[in-house]
DNA sequence: TCTGTCACTTGACACGGTGTAAATTGACAT
DNA sequence: ATGTCAATTTACACCGTGTCAAGTGACAGA
């Protein structure tokens, strides 16, 4: 009896997943996913009391299905920061594209739904640990560059990799993505990595 | 005449750069703008058409007002490329806290609305060129880092400067703007200036 | 077979914000 | 006195989100 209840609330998230990645996050209406999982938009609303949570919950499905966690794996065991800088860049870097659609619809909503905004700014808070972690192993090999505190490599890092920076050079300047995640090790390496 | 018909339209740009800076361009509505101008929500419509293209005409009217041209003459008279890349930074730079609430408004609508996408990247477009012409400043001196082509170290100096990145280190990590522009400088001459 | 439950449907409505339309007012110029 | 013109008042349309109430259809247990 509740398998037909999970099995809704799942294709919808997996309604919302595909539509938000083929629409790269815009213009997709409540409307647009109930239609698409079968359902009416009353319905969606029996599994999902606002658009925002229905987003929120989305994001925590789509993490489990692209393996989120384990992606970060090869960054937490590199033994030398550099190592560690380079792994990070290279997994938070190649994870944007794949959340980009939904990341862009919850920033849609950042600046007018409190509970969207509670929801993306802790999502990059977490983001930001892994910064700061790959800042912190480049100050134990004493290798963090004299221009910047760990704290403000930590905020620039953080910022280099934000979402709109890797839209802008990927969908506006036409990078692709490699060009995208090696420049980024590169611009890395030479702002923190002292010579 | 037609002089009290310009008052109005100059009245509601002004009321427009005061209210769009004073609520960092959230949650400015139409009606908003049109009470504190001193007219109904409906007159607006006689002197500006959209939403779009109200915010559109006092981007054009805060230009003016804050000199965005002359700003850029420090910029364009520097001799040397690295002087000229440092101008630049410090007249954008400091040019973004003044239209943040204006650029954050239209940046809400460039998704949906197509005048605005239109006003924003041609604007967007003009930045970018200051980019260009710093790095081409330093091409000629010679000095451009061999790890970026002329291009790409556009591309990437352009992103640097957005708006966004200006957004996250200032309001969301705290920056002063001094300490942004500061560092900014850094970053711009260790990615890009030959050593 | 009756009864209850549960997911979902149907149809309707409220709200906020943008944009449109028509009739009216009040000031000013000729 | 007449015309013009900015602005007003009132009203409505559209879109998207969210709510509500009544109804349907399937399935489960007694």
């Amino acid at each position: 009896m509740s398998s037909k209840n999970l099995d809704t609330r799942t294709r919808i998230l997996e309604t919302a997943v595909a539509l938000l990645e083929a629409n790269q996050g815009r213009g997709v209406r409540m409307m647009d996913i109930a239609k698409r999982a079968g359902i009416t938009r009353q319905a969606l609303y029996l599994h999902f009391s606002t658009r925002a949570e229905l987003l929120i919950a989305t994001t925590f499905f789509l993490d489990e299905l692209k393996g989120s966690e384990e992606r970060l794996v090869p960054s937490r065991t590199a033994q030398i920061g550099i190592d560690r800088l380079d792994a990070f860049i290279e997994a938070w870097g190649n994870y944007i594209p794949e959340i980009y659609g939904l990341a862009k619809a919850l920033l849609a909503m950042r600046d007018t739904d409190e509970a969207a905004a509670k929801a993306w700014d802790e999502r990059m808070r977490d983001m930001r640990e892994g910064c700061e972690a790959a800042i912190n192993a480049l100050v134990s090999d004493n290798m963090l560059s004299r221009d910047h505190s760990p704290q403000q490599a930590t905020d620039i890092l953080w910022t280099m990799l934000s979402v709109r920076n890797w839209e802008q050079l990927t969908i506006e300047c036409g990078w692709p993505q490699k060009k995208y995640i090696k420049t980024l090790k590169t611009l890395a390496r030479r702002n923190f990595v002292a010579e």
